[in-house]
DNA sequence: CTGTTAGCGCCTTCAA
DNA sequence: TTGAAGGCGCTAACAG
């Protein structure tokens, strides 16, 4: 007379759907893996109602434990709080959304040696697969390590001409966004030009110093000031990085020869620089331009509005989950900034030759 | 004569390391879980050095099966490209980390009634219990029905007043902010405010225009005008935001008496609130004094600098995961937003009368 | 088509 | 102090 009911407080398992349903437990696994058509009709509808009515939910860790997948994958970033980035890992997520995948996320603050741990840490708890939001250096042997010892995906985002470039990979074109940068500011007369970055410095300011370097060469020039501002700061509040462009241009525009044009790592510093050029009473982009880089919603609300390069976050994320969690064959991989001219870069104001 | 090797591409298991040390798994499994006094000294020695030399690591998925917890707890958020949420993120999983937790993220873009099916994605996965950085509302007997029968703990973070008020919460207190902001309006002579906020609106967004409420009728007054901008946009760039402010502004700043102050949601809709006051050609603060909410940084490097109301993101979701896995007693779980006076705002332009 | 069974790796009695 | 055994929920043979 009594209806059946799970034991109080525990979750029904595949075996109370069975009995439920009085069927043997391995046609609810086959009904539960999709082969459905291994169930006669009038089977497949009583097991379906049964699990309906005890509220039956699969266990993951069960299913994990005895399987290959969970059906979780990682995705460790930089810094969560660093503006670039949730657009990332939005993309990143919707991807593996789709794809069926929940997300662990993992935030190691910059301090780049935690991605070994992280990764240890994700691997423990059974993840398929972990992308990582950034270029893993020094310590990319002991998480490669790591992962191919438990058989677990890796995709990384790596800069252009990285060995890890290819198939496991996300490529942001530095080299290429600074080009075109440079092309921009070459145009109208700038010879002299500086590159601020900060003591967060990621292997981003290294590529996009390097890509400035490049750029200008091919141009038979060099990079005339350099300036890494070493105060640390606080990734949790953004201000930090702004004060920092601030001290940058302080420093940089202060020079015998006073750069015509200074470009910054990220947007926060471009805005920094245009701070510390207003402090020193040099208006932008009259006596200097700046530019930045990201294409935060900053560089627009800033004034003048600042001229930068526009990173693809979303489809970076999303592209770097594709290559953990899809079938990413022949995708372009790689993928260009591309300059966004706003207000903040102008002539420059003594221009020598426009022809050398 | 060949020393022992695990299988090809097995992780070693906590037989392997038995075995290995030349003892039982019980044995094993007592020094993992940190009953080392029950080993003597010599075989804490061995099996320790069996552990290492196999580098073996304890599977998650084994012991949440086995055991009752993972070590592993969901973060939901509303959106994790609104700027005002990486911090907390940060905040959260400071906190988890601290507490041995791992953290799965899950970004429902607002879509409020994902929060049920995302729950329950992450109570198959085994989580301990789940954060969510807002206020469920509508379906939140869904989430709490699925999550108290899965036995995981809730922390939910809730306005001032509400129903969930309480252990499981923590609380931002919009009133208390909007109370310090009518304050301060309402001395620099003040009597005609404005509300903006838009499609996106969360229940912060009621909170606060009812506290802008409550603070208007101790003085005997009422919100002279609230617009809602209607057009929906993209969360994955914040300017469709700004944009709405912008729009916002116009229709607000065009009534036939036009208010002296406006009040945004958040720091994205304020300075657009700005822009659009600047496209009507008025002064701000001279003409409309406009205030947002958040303090983001973009705050300061707008131009007037807002008045905004801070809010102590990293320590709201390092308390909401305190409220998890800590033991957050007797802990003061209201945060209040404290008001930030800059450039935004200024004495109304027809001052009527001070002491009304 | 359906049922039985042997583990996945670990923890926890219970005995020795 | 250590060892043997059972089972967490599920899947994948294999047997009917």
């Amino acid at each position: 007379l009594e209806r059946y009911k799970p034991s109080t407080g525990r979750r029904p398992t595949i075996h109370d759907v069975a009995r439920e349903a009085g069927v043997s437990v391995s046609t609810v696994s086959n009904w539960l893996s999709g082969r459905k058509h291994l169930l006669r009709p009038r089977t497949r509808e009583a097991v379906a109602e049964a699990a309906e009515r005890l509220g039956y939910r699969p266990s993951g860790l069960a299913r994990g434990l005895r399987g290959q997948s969970t059906r979780v994958v990682g995705l460790i970033v930089p810094s969560i709080t660093n503006p670039s980035i949730p657009v990332i890992v939005r993309g990143a997520e919707d991807r593996a959304r789709e794809a069926g995948y929940s997300l662990f996320l993992s935030n190691i603050d910059r301090q780049w040696d935690l991605a070994v741990d992280h990764s240890l840490a994700m691997i423990d708890k059974g993840v398929d697969g972990i992308a990582f939001a950034f270029a893993l250096t020094g310590v990319s042997g002991a998480v490669l390590e790591a992962t191919s010892r438990a058989g677990v995906d890796v995709a990384f985002l790596v800069p252009r001409g990285d060995v890890l470039e290819g198939e496991r990979s996300v490529t942001l074109d530095n080299e290429g966004a600074m080009r075109q940068l440079v092309e921009h500011l070459w145009r109208l007369g700038h010879r002299c030009i500086g590159f601020a970055s900060n003591a967060a410095a990621t292997a981003n300011s290294g590529h996009r110093l390097d890509g400035l370097r490049v750029a200008l060469e091919e141009r038979s020039t060099e990079v005339y000031a350099v300036y890494e501002d070493p105060v640390a700061f606080d990734h949790r509040d953004d201000w930090g990085e702004i004060e920092s462009g601030r001290r940058s241009a302080l420093v940089l525009l202060a020079r015998p020869r006073r750069p015509t044009a200074l470009c910054a790592v990220n947007d926060m510093m471009a805005v920094g620089l245009i701070r510390g050029a207003h402090e020193l009473g040099l208006q932008v982009p009259e006596d200097v331009s700046i530019v930045g880089f990201d294409d935060l919603s900053i560089a627009r609300v800033v004034q003048p509005a600042l001229t930068t390069l526009a990173v693809p976050g979303y489809q970076i994320g999303h592209r770097l989950m594709e290559v953990l969690v899809g079938t990413a064959e022949n995708e372009p991989n790689r993928f260009t900034p591309t300059l966004v001219v706003r207000e903040s870069t102008g002539p420059a104001p003594t221009t020598r030759s426009l022809d050398p």
